[in-house]
DNA sequence: CTGTTAGCGCCTTCAT
DNA sequence: ATGAAGGCGCTAACAG
């Protein structure tokens, strides 16, 4: 890197104050908006300082009061819709207690979220959401003790005292394949992706998995709740990849014994899934019934309309930032989780298990 | 807003010199990482920092620097796709330099967006990077004249000298159109949105109004090199809301003399032609053609897939960070506009103009 | 190689 | 109501 040349000097106080003939600290009243100071001072503060072009500078204020007006965000990737939405909903609450927002992408990889992390602890952010990656929570812990409240967006962290936002992933699945199996389904499987970094037959270890297993949980439960046994349960980790997630959705349906309905974990499993039936020409839902976690733009623009599950993303994040905004205020409560409600969607993709299970014959392609 | 408390003091560079028991600067040298300092007072201070938990205090650094190493960026809303990506693209970029990324959302409004580039100058960003909502740029000029680059981004401003990175919103246009009228169309409608502040039927005074006024008028040349008369053209302008673009090409297409092909300028548009399409039961491409501006993740989903104009979302975005880091490295270049290459690509919503055009009728919805 | 000493721009006592 | 002086945590001269 070239060694980058100091910005120009800006217009500062002393400069002001000279120009308007006062005193600095007089200045500094009026432009700070604190003390007291006379109409006629003011005014000529004002003026001097309009003529200079005076811009306050916000990082030796930072100096003093020790706050940046500032919340760190750590996402695994604000391209992802999911997040942009968390991201967007924490920008609204903060701009409106004049915070900022600073994003880090963390690709899923631990490391970066803990390279992010300390980043932001260094640039002393007033709060910290992470949706995190990162297994561990050290690096969590030390901003804490450091003076920087952090809030988990999307996935708790086993053991970690940390506000925690969240919804109840183990229960919207559940009862979301309780409608498959209300539904006569018995043959139910789902879709999930797993972290890049993975083989794509394991889950990484990692806290985004936190979030697929309970939907696992949940699905499991919703089975043995309608007395389908474990042998019958069908589970395919894509790894996070819309051709991977299809090719395995297309082996699994045109195979023996193929499910009748589909639970789709995310929606870079949804795409996928949806590529796979399409080529396959499955009619949805006679021939098979589909139903995705969170909904999304085109959710209601393919025909059947697509059955999910939404959450409330931005509240989410909303919350997450206005938890912090409380604790920068000096709150001290208990970590805590809290936990929003979801909503199962029915829309057209769902319907009654098929009385003969016709076969699925694999594109030419 | 309850008064907030400042933070806990944090552990500084004195506390470490005097626990490792060496001068202020020596141990400011080795954990500033500049000077030089024997192997053997490096490792205590380390080790006296470690032991402290000491970490570097940025804003401090900034303070001297004059660099925040920090990238401001402005745009309309982070979950609109194309911005995601773009923040995305800029936050890669900046990243690799070490620097970060904050993020404003102007929800096209220009006032917002002014205040977010007030609040930026006064951060001390190093650089800009902002789709202009507003129509006039002084705010923009201020921060450059204050010493901060910044860089247009998705749509330029008249008059602006200012860097700024687009793509040829006009000749994409024209080059998609132009297929429809090879194909054979002759009544072929543009679909757009227009700022939400606009009450449907004229666009709104301001700059993201450059992007779609490009577009339209791409859509005439196009048209004007097939030979067909300016009376012929249809435009509608439906808000930036997908159940307005839906109405509008409800009534459109249900009208006299209907269009056999459609071009929308922005997913918003694209999401909701495509519903009133559905509803209609038109066949495409063989009732009518659609081509959309934009590539989308339900491109390939829907089917037909969609034909689109797809632009390097993210390499803009990259690009522009691009530019800012070699600003603040020093570069006076001249301003100058960056144009990337948008690429058409065919699927399979568009096809040779109806020899008959089939009537369509209204849902009963 | 190391320590001392000024500031960066602002806020904040403390006097006046 | 106003001015003078000290310090936030760090870097940068300058000596030694």
């Amino acid at each position: 890197m070239p060694n980058a040349p100091r910005p120009p000097r800006r217009v500062t106080i002393p400069d002001v104050a000279r120009h308007a003939g006062v005193g600095q600290a007089t200045a500094a009243r009026v432009l700070g908006g604190y003390g007291s100071t006379s109409a006629a001072t003011r005014e000529r503060v004002l003026a001097a300082a309009a003529e200079l072009g005076y811009s306050t500078n916000a990082v030796a204020r930072s100096m003093i009061s020790g706050r940046t007006h500032t919340l760190g965000v750590v996402v695994a990737d604000v391209e992802n819709a999911y997040f942009a939405r968390a991201v967007r909903g924490v920008a609204d609450v903060a701009a409106k207690a004049g915070l900022q927002v600073v994003l880090a992408n963390s690709d899923e990889d631990g490391e970066k979220e803990k390279a992010a992390v300390q980043m932001f602890v260094e640039r002393r952010v007033d709060g910290l959401v992470v949706a995190p990656a990162a297994a561990d929570h050290e690096h969590l812990d030390r901003a804490v003790s450091s003076g920087i409240p952090v809030v988990l967006l999307d996935r708790a962290l086993a053991g970690a005292d940390l506000d925690t936002v969240v919804v109840d992933n183990r229960g919207a699945a559940k009862a979301a394949v309780a409608r498959l199996t209300d539904d006569g389904h018995r043959r139910i499987a789902v879709i999930t992706s797993a972290s890049p970094a993975d083989d794509g037959t394991t889950l990484a270890p990692g806290a985004d998995i936190w979030t697929t297993t309970e939907r696992l949980t949940g699905y499991r439960q919703a089975l043995r709740a309608a007395g389908i046994p474990r042998s019958a349960e069908v589970v395919r980790h894509t790894g996070y990849d819309r051709a991977w997630a299809r090719s395995a959705v297309l082996e699994l349906m045109t195979g023996e014994d193929r499910p009748t309905a589909l639970f789709t974990t995310d929606n870079v499993a949804t795409l996928g899934t949806l590529d796979a039936l399409l080529d396959l020409g499955a009619r949805i839902p006679a021939d098979v019934s589909v139903v995705g976690f969170d909904d999304a733009e085109w959710a209601t623009l393919i025909r059947p309309r697509l059955s999910v599950v939404s959450q409330p993303v931005q509240e989410l994040g909303g919350l997450a930032a206005d938890i912090l905004i409380r604790r920068v205020n000096g709150s001290t409560a208990r970590p805590r989780r809290h936990t929003l409600r979801t909503a199962y969607v029915p829309r057209e993709s769902t319907g009654p298990a098929p009385a003969r299970v016709r076969r699925l014959r694999a594109p030419r392609q």
